[in-house]
Formats: structure tokens, sequence, C-alpha cells
DNA sequence: GTCTATATTGCGATAGAC
DNA sequence: GTCTATCGCAATATAGAC
């Protein structure tokens, strides 16, 4: 493996320390430190740590991009639910560090909040109320179905799941496959609901 | 209103400045400047600053108490799941703070994680699948449902509706009567499904 | 580009008067 | 129980040598 410049290797260190102490929890030495740095490289890169943070911020949520090409397709309600859930889940996987800036931005906001994670959220939310729409509107999802709210509860499901893991340690337990099964189980929920339709189906 | 003595006085103006910029992100100064007090008063009070978040969080993680009524009724997984609901949202409604605080702990873990907020957690999940078992176990829930997801998608269709809202400003428009919307409407989604009955109710 | 050295500010905590 | 004053330290940032 190529020795990477400073430059990359400040932002490919500081991630998981900003990821997990925030902008607040971590002070500049510590960073110059885990990167193996002089702490003067900071200014020098980034104008300075919140600098740092803000263009660590910006690469994280490229992470979103996945929604892009989701808003640009014609397909089915669940199709787009499905393509959005799997997107979610590579996402988290293949940066282990987005939901917790997205999260913390969420909860304790910086100035990148406006500029870069409120504008995302936006966009998601939008694209995937479109599609809920459009799929009350053709009868494919059913009548009195609020739009808003279940697309909440989409982006809900799949997100919590991600965000309380540091807590829930045991609660799922880790296998192979295991991406695909929450793929599957999400989709069930969200296709048809928890009670078995062969009974009953109304108010218990 | 009587005075409230400076004890009390630091605890309520406190909250919201540690919910809104973390543990990290305010200074004793500003706490103590806030809340009207010297700020030697916060280390006499609560041993520092620390100790003083620790109690703030304590306090607010009270709010999850709800969850031990659940416990221990004996109800249909449907009504346990209602009750669930309602109670995380006339939680969230009375303690304003209390998401910020579970969310932050989660993503940004201080040492209260362990002592306070891991098990609180790891207790609601736990009473939720309980009855989400049973409720297989007596098909009053369909069969193939994976109980621990379920519980995932139930717990984050709510609490996503309240970490996200600083984000979804307009998304949803707020008026009287939301918050029962939105237990009708989770409900629906948990109790049915979203694809139309009437039509295939396979994939599409 | 990278280093040392340092300027400056703000931090959390407390001693001690009242 | 509350105040002032201050200690000791860590913070971010930068000037200037190399």
């Amino acid at each position: 493996m190529a020795r990477l410049d400073s430059r990359s290797r400040i932002l490919a260190a500081t991630t998981p320390l900003f990821a997990r102490h925030g902008l607040n929890g971590v002070s500049v030495r510590e960073l110059a430190s885990v990167a193996g740095v002089n702490l003067s490289m900071i200014s020098y890169y980034f104008g300075g740590k919140e600098g740092l943070y803000a263009e660590i911020l910006k690469e994280q949520f490229e992470g979103f991009r996945y929604i892009d090409d989701i808003a640009k397709m014609d397909s089915p309600p669940l199709e787009i639910f499905e393509l959005y859930i799997r997107g979610t889940i590579r996402r988290y996987r293949e940066k282990p560090y987005l939901l917790r800036f997205y999260v913390s931005e969420l909860t304790n906001p910086t100035p990148c909040f406006r500029k870069i994670v409120r504008p995302a959220v936006q966009k998601i939310l939008k694209v995937l109320r479109k599609s809920m729409e459009h799929g009350i509107a053709r009868k494919r999802l059913r009548k009195g179905l609020n739009p808003a709210d279940a697309v909440l509860a989409l982006a809900g499901m799949i997100n919590f799941c991600f965000l309380v893991a540091p807590a829930a340690k045991g609660f799922v337990e880790e296998h192979p496959g295991r991406d695909e099964d929450l793929v599957m189980h999400f989709m069930d929920i969200l296709r048809r609901g928890i009670v078995a339709q062969h009974k009953h189906q109304g108010k218990e």
C-alpha cells in the first residue's frame, strides 16, 4: 500500500475520531497525532479544525448520492423503496461513519447542518414521497395511506436499525446474509404489514 | 411562579444547552450564565460539568419509565405496540430534549452510555420483542416474521420521525391532531402493510 | 511542506472571603 | 450558599526557521 500524502492521511485518520466524539470532542492535537502529522498541518491544509470537519462531512455525505440515481428512475414504488433500503445498507457498510455524522448533525448541529445535511435529508424524503404519491395515485398503494408518514416509517426502519446498533449488541446476531435478511424483512413489513392475512385483519 | 433554588435552576436551564450542543459543546461559564448562577455553583452542587450532565441524563431517561408499565401488561401485541407508540410520542412531547440526549449518546457516547442509555434501550427492545414473539407463537402475527427486525421497524418509525424533524421542516405540517394521525398511520402500516389488499399482494 | 516555538485565549476547578 | 479572584492547564492557531 502506497504511503498517502499528508492531506489524505489526515482525512482518513481523523474521520473515525470526529465520528465517535463529535466536532467538539477531539482536539487538533489528538487529530494530528492519530494522523501522524504535525498539528500545524491541519491549519495548513484545511484552515483549522472546523475546516477539516467540514471537508470530512462533505466527503461523507457524497455517500448519499445514490438517491440521485433512484430519483431518475420511473420504477414502481416498491422497487424504488427496495432500492432505497439496499442503497442505504450498502452506504452504511461502505462508509461506517456516515450515520454518526448524519445523526450527530441532527442532534448537535454545526454550521454544516444547513449547508450539507438538511439539503441531503430533504432530497431523500422528497424523492421517496414522490414515489409514494405516485403509487397511491395509481392505486398501487392503498388509499388513505399518508405519503409523508409512510416515508418516515420506511426511512425510520432502516436508519434506526443502524443507529441503535451500538446499544443493541446481541439483539440481532450478525451472520452472513444478514443484510439480505434485513431487506427481506423490512420489505415484507412494508408490503404486507405484520398481521397474518388469513385471519381477521381489522383491529384486534 | 415561585423562584426555584439554584440547584433546580441549573438543572432546568442547562438541559437545553447540553441537548443542543452536547457535553463538549458548552462551557461551564455558559451553563452558569444561562442559569443565572455563579459558575462555582456547578461544582458546588454537581461536582463539575460532567456531574451535572450525568444528573440531567439520569433525569431525562426517567422518561423511559413508561416501558415498565407496558412490560407488566398481558395485552395483545398490537395493543402493546400502540401503547409503545403513544408512550413514545407523549414522552418526547413532555421531554422535548430526551431524544437528543438519547441519540447523542448513541453516536457520541459519554461514560453515561453504559450506565444509563444502553440498559434503557435494551429493556425497551426486549419488552417489545417478547410481545412480538408471543404474537407469532399465538398466530396473531404472521409466521415468518422476524421478531427482532419487526421491533427495529416499529421503534425506528416513531423515533426517526422525531429525530429527523429538525431537517424535515415543512415535510409534514404540524396541526392539532397530528400526534393522533401519526399513531393511526404508523399502526396502519404496522397492521396491514402499505400495499392495497384488494389488488395483487405479492411482489409487483 | 514540515517543523519548533510561542502567542493568545478560554477552559474547568477551587481557595477563601463573606 | 454565594461570591471574587485566580491557579494551572489545554485549547486553536500561527510566525518563522528550515
